[in-house]
DNA sequence: TTGACCAAGCTAACGCCGTTAGCTACCGTC
DNA sequence: GACGGTAGCTAACGGCGTTAGCTTGGTCAA
């Protein structure tokens, strides 16, 4: 049932595999303010306009790690599947999904914080990502809703929205028995 | 037990209100990028640097902006309350909240898209604006469940994150039938 | 060996952004 | 009539993404 993730669609040289991953360090670890054209150059010893050389441009850049993320999201969700039984699989993809957002919170946000950019992303990787959603529930409408859930709980808990002492755990298990019983009618 | 927003902390001058209610206009009608000190003053006939003798800066006026939009939301989350019968409260609410989101795109992500400056807030107004959650449901954790999932439902429907073609309506049914049925346990 | 070409750096600059400093005109009050 | 505050102004700063155009060094064919 679950499948690997689809293959990029443009290669990217050497050089700009570097820029692109210098770009994600910076990004994770001091947040998306620090990633400017200018600081990144710094960061690679050069000049903010020689990026230019190996990238359109900062969507490029942003667009890459907003795949990388989609990947990453995808792979650990796929196995998440794979590793639960029937019965447990809703408390799993929930507990990998939450895992992922809040150990990559500023690519997490980089990769769900705006539109998409159909037109340039690698065809079928956004649907593959969300695929295990679908698989863990008998209902598409239920699959996006499950999926709707996650995402508020995660950009929530990331923008610190619940108020101080939540049990943010018995959230997330009041949500997945919600959307468990719902699957079992 | 649904009762009326808390009052604003600190009043403005008529000229801060103007500012405040054109900057709203153009973040409304034109998008976020258009919300600019030097655009919000040329809307005004003025320069950029006067709005600074009305105005602390930009994050003052998008507090404002922010503590309106939770205003207006919180009345329309307890109205519903207060015109639902017990058993469709969840929907009322849940049809209430999407229909300020989708009626205030902007305005919603403004309200929602970051940390909230809670030390600036007027006290007591973000709780206020999420009680109906809480009385629309028989347990805190399920409450804090079902906003993550319309929250989550609202910010993906704006994003354009769903497949072309999908029922959102039965996507909205879907979830809001699971909170129901765990609140009947 | 030399000339052509190209990759990959550079500087200078443009038009935005939020914001500050400092000036001025007006207007009400003692 | 002088004083002080209100509300505007211009000039400027440092930052942003990006473009134009120059230079340097290496490869490769004639």
């Amino acid at each position: 049932m679950t499948r690997p993730a689809p293959a990029r669609q443009r290669a990217f040289t050497p050089r700009a595999i570097e820029i692109i991953s210098v770009g994600r360090r910076l990004l994770e670890t001091d947040g998306p303010d620090a990633l400017t054209m200018r600081r990144l150059a710094a960061e690679l010893g050069i000049q903010a306009p020689s990026i230019y050389k190996h990238l359109p441009g900062k969507d490029a850049l942003e667009l890459a790690l907003l795949e990388d993320a989609l990947t990453e999201i995808g792979q650990d969700l796929h196995e998440a599947v794979r590793h639960s039984t029937v019965h447990r699989v809703i408390p799993a993809i929930l507990a990998a999904y939450r895992a992922y957002s809040l150990a990559h919170p500023n690519l997490y946000r980089l990769a769900t914080g705006s539109r998409l950019p159909r037109a340039a992303m690698t065809p079928g990787l956004e649907e593959w990502a969300g695929e295990p959603f679908f698989l863990a529930t008998c209902d598409p409408n239920l699959a996006q809703a499950l999926w709707s859930f996650a995402h508020g709980m995660v950009i929530l808990e990331l923008d610190q929205r619940y108020p101080d002492g939540s049990d943010l755990r018995r959230t997330w298990d009041a949500g997945a028995d919600a959307f468990a019983s719902a699957c079992r009618q």
